[in-house]
DNA sequence: CCAAACTTTGACCCGTTGGTCAATACCTGA
DNA sequence: TCAGGTATTGACCAACGGGTCAAAGTTTGG
């Protein structure tokens, strides 16, 4: 079981770093579950050990702070979720209204199905040393990127009609990242509406109506 | 132990529970600024006491508990807000939608510059006696009664195209409680010029565009 | 000018929480 | 099987924050 491990010189490089690095990604992905259901000060360290059955102490052995676990795990939630939207191939082909209304659509999605209140993480606390705020802030430039992306196509091919493109933009994400709480008490079919409507409604943002979306 | 009963000619029969009214008001208003700045958890009673020049045993005097100091506040903030709103001779002559508009300017004109960032005093702690909830629900309401009834006016004449009236307005309410956040670095002409933008961004989202803004 | 009512103080209680650390358990490779 | 790094523990600390309370200070009406 081990006599055929031929490779023995610099034997395995990378084998006791991967186990760690694994052991910090679950970490990471526990804290973002707490952290995203309930914000920043709502959560212990011990809340977040509980979870993984282990005590205070062992995360101080990963991380050197809270604030630097919680940056963790927005980053870890931050990219998980925009490489999700990236990857959404109605994002990618069609009218660029209907590309605009499917990112949406998918982003309120994801927030309101998986990672309840989780964009507010966001906002950062602003006491936070400057290092752990441009960690955060570069996050939210890529995730914002997409959908600048679009909408700035929309606006120059003439399709969308939008004061300005970062007003409209801050408008957008501030009411997409309300929408977890509004559906909190939604199920199965009627969330499913809710976030039809918050994307139609959306889509009014950029001076698409909402019936014109056959395309 | 008080066997004057015989209140005599009912002298000053408020002037006791004024001067106590003035002074909780006193307090409230502090609290109203400071939690309204920095947010229910950031806030201490240590910071509400300094910075009326007290001690933090005074408060309980006049309150039982930091939550109905906090409820108290908002319940301030918010009327004196919605007064303020509901006063506003622009919103009650003239075309809907410049009613609409004029409303969303001063709504957004407030906040940005008087209240950064208190509205999300209105974020109300789930783990809040029922009662507390209550009294800010309600207040709630009331503070966008006078928005709804604008917005179903101008879907029943035809003047806005929404998908969802409720849904309309919580887009705008999400957007309208961040914008402090967004102009914090902004000041005089520039801030001005945010709060119109965003208010015709808004004004989108019921179907009307800015450039008919004319008025 | 006094006594009763009203205010304020400041010391104190107690639970929570972020953070530290020496000691110990666990692996793993040789 | 044993050495050495790796991981985890659990006891402990200091600061903070909400809340209590008896005692002392201040107003006020008579």
């Amino acid at each position: 079981m081990s006599a055929e491990e031929a490779v023995p010189a610099t034997a395995a490089p990378g084998r006791v770093e991967r186990k760690r690095g694994r052991r910090i990604q679950e970490i990471v992905t526990t804290a973002a579950d707490l952290f995203g259901a309930r914000g920043y000060d709502a959560v212990s360290l011990e809340d977040v050990a509980d979870r993984l059955d282990v005590t205070k102490g062992s995360l101080y052995y990963y991380f050197s702070s809270k604030d630097e676990l919680v940056t963790a795990a927005i980053e870890t939630l931050g990219n998980e979720w925009t490489a999700r939207l990236e990857a959404l191939p109605a994002a990618h082909e069609g009218p660029v209204a209907d590309r605009l209304r499917a990112l949406v659509r998918e982003h309120i999605g994801i927030a309101v199905r998986e990672y309840p209140a989780a964009l507010r993480l966001f906002l950062v606390p602003q006491e936070w040393p400057a290092a752990q705020q441009a960690r955060i802030k570069a996050l939210r430039r890529r995730h914002d990127q997409f959908f600048r992306t679009l909408v700035e196509e929309g606006v120059a091919s003439g399709a969308f009609t939008v004061t300005t493109v970062d007003t409209t933009l801050q408008c957008m994400h501030a009411a997409m990242s309300q929408t977890p709480g509004w559906c909190a008490h939604l199920t199965g079919r009627a969330q499913d509406r809710a976030v039809e409507e918050f994307t139609d409604t959306l889509m009014m943002l950029v001076g698409v109506a909402p019936t014109s979306a056959s395309s």
